[in-house]
DNA sequence: TGCCAGGCCGGGT
DNA sequence: ACCCGGCATGGC
């Protein structure tokens, strides 16, 4: 498996090259683009924070006085607006109570621990938490999502009905323990997931893989 | 034109 | 412990 996770690494960046994942301007912005692009477009997010950014509300003094109706309807393009933007405020408040709104301060908690508090928080799931550890904090844990189930398994390297913890594991125990390749890895498969593995698409004859 | 997108929660078995 | 409906916009 170590072998086959490494050489499907090497094929994927030599066929898209990097992918400088996030897409964001801070880290703060990951975390909110995080929370907005649960099963959602991503264009459709962008639209979203395209409009909180013309509102300035991309800070955490901004965004927390934004009272919830106004946020749910700049965020509105992002779908699920009324619940993503009572999930963007439930992360402000934990942000503020545990880690005095201070994001350099919760990025020094160790990542497990740290893992834990961000899934207690109501709107923020593995997938979520993941993303905001590895993209905006820049700590060693393997993102999971749709696509990365879906091309393991049609590929045959996983059980379709996998949990997210194993496929998980199976990343984190055979690669190197490195964030760089951690970002690139997922950020790659959400490219070939994008182009050629969608669930309307279940047999596509064009991917890279073969 | 219906199906899908970088999930997650809560209630029911 | 699983299973499933709900949440919603915009692109193709």
């Amino acid at each position: 498996m170590r072998s086959i996770l490494n050489s499907l690494y090497q094929r994927l960046y030599s066929h898209f090259g990097p992918q400088d994942w996030w897409p964001a301007d801070s880290p703060f912005e990951v975390i909110i683009g995080a929370i907005l692009t649960q099963n959602t477009n991503w264009l459709n997010v962008e639209r979203a924070i395209n409009n909180l950014r013309e509102n300035k509300s991309l800070s955490f003094s901004r965004l927390s006085k934004l009272p919830l109706k106004k946020l749910a309807s700049l965020i509105r393009p992002a779908g699920y607006y009324n619940i993503k933007a009572k999930r963007l405020k439930d992360f402000l408040i934990f942000l503020s109570q545990s880690y005095r709104a201070n994001l350099k301060k919760m990025s020094k908690e160790a990542t497990y621990p740290l893992r834990e508090k961000l899934l207690s928080v109501k709107g923020i799931g593995p997938e979520t938490a993941d993303s905001i550890l590895l993209y905006a904090l820049n700590k060693k844990t393997f993102v999971v999502d749709a696509y990365t189930k879906r091309i393991l398994s049609r590929h045959g390297l996983i059980k379709q009905d996998a949990t997210y913890d194993q496929v998980q594991n199976l990343f984190m125990r055979n690669l190197k323990n490195n964030v760089k390749l951690f970002n690139e890895y997922h950020a790659l498969l959400v490219r070939l997931g994008k182009e050629y593995c969608l669930k309307s698409k279940p047999k596509c004859k064009l991917c890279p893989l073969g």
